[in-house]
DNA sequence: CAGTATCCGTTCCGATACTG
DNA sequence: CAGTATCGGAACGGATACTG
């Protein structure tokens, strides 16, 4: 998801980071319920398949807004969590998602 | 672009809707300008083509978040200009995008 | 449990040519 | 000026099966 550089404004670059499929999900539920294992993500976003979540995952890890620990045990487990990076963009997300939420019996409405 | 719905959060919502590769250029830039001409959008976003442009300005008016103007004369003339709603949209989405617009360095480093 | 690997249809998007 | 039409490649995303 490297749309449309250069950017042509900081709201462009902001999309770019969050417009996939599920990140903004996944930036919420780690922001509102704490460190979270791959399998409770996966539980709490009922229609998002294993390859979908690890792929948003790996790039959020990748963009520093999420750091993966992996604790070495059998079985294996792995908890996500937001940056201090990540953090800072749930913060200006969140009027984005008050809107949303205000506006969503609209949004489903109108949106196709 | 109606992605995965219902909506797990309003945020999903609110990225469903401005989450179009130009979707949030042309908001930013009609609140900055104010109503604009078809010509003068695609002139100020030298990347995008016609297509991509008029398709996104569809979705824009279809979601209400749009207004478009045609004045019917030789040769035409159409102006496209942020509604009340449109507005409201992009005051929600200022946050993100000064985020976007401080971060946009890290951005470019580290989104591939 | 936390992933990988592969297949494959759908959607996105750019390029180009044309029109009222 | 402000679009429309068509083509084709690329990226996205779901389903399924498999692994350390």
């Amino acid at each position: 998801m490297a749309r449309n550089r250069p950017y042509t404004c900081g709201l462009d670059a902001a999309i770019d980071v969050v417009g996939g499929k599920w990140k903004a999900t996944v930036l919420w539920m780690l922001e509102d319920q704490g460190p979270l294992r791959f399998g409770e993500l996966r539980r709490q976003i009922p229609a998002v398949t294993e390859k979908m979540l690890i792929q948003q995952l790996r790039e959020l890890e990748a963009d520093g807004l999420v750091h993966r620990e992996a604790y070495h045990q059998v079985p294996p487990k792995v908890e996500y969590s937001l940056t201090d990076y990540g953090r800072t963009l749930e913060v200006a997300l969140r009027p984005l998602g008050e809107w949303g939420h205000a506006n969503m019996a609209r949004i489903e409405a109108t949106h196709a």
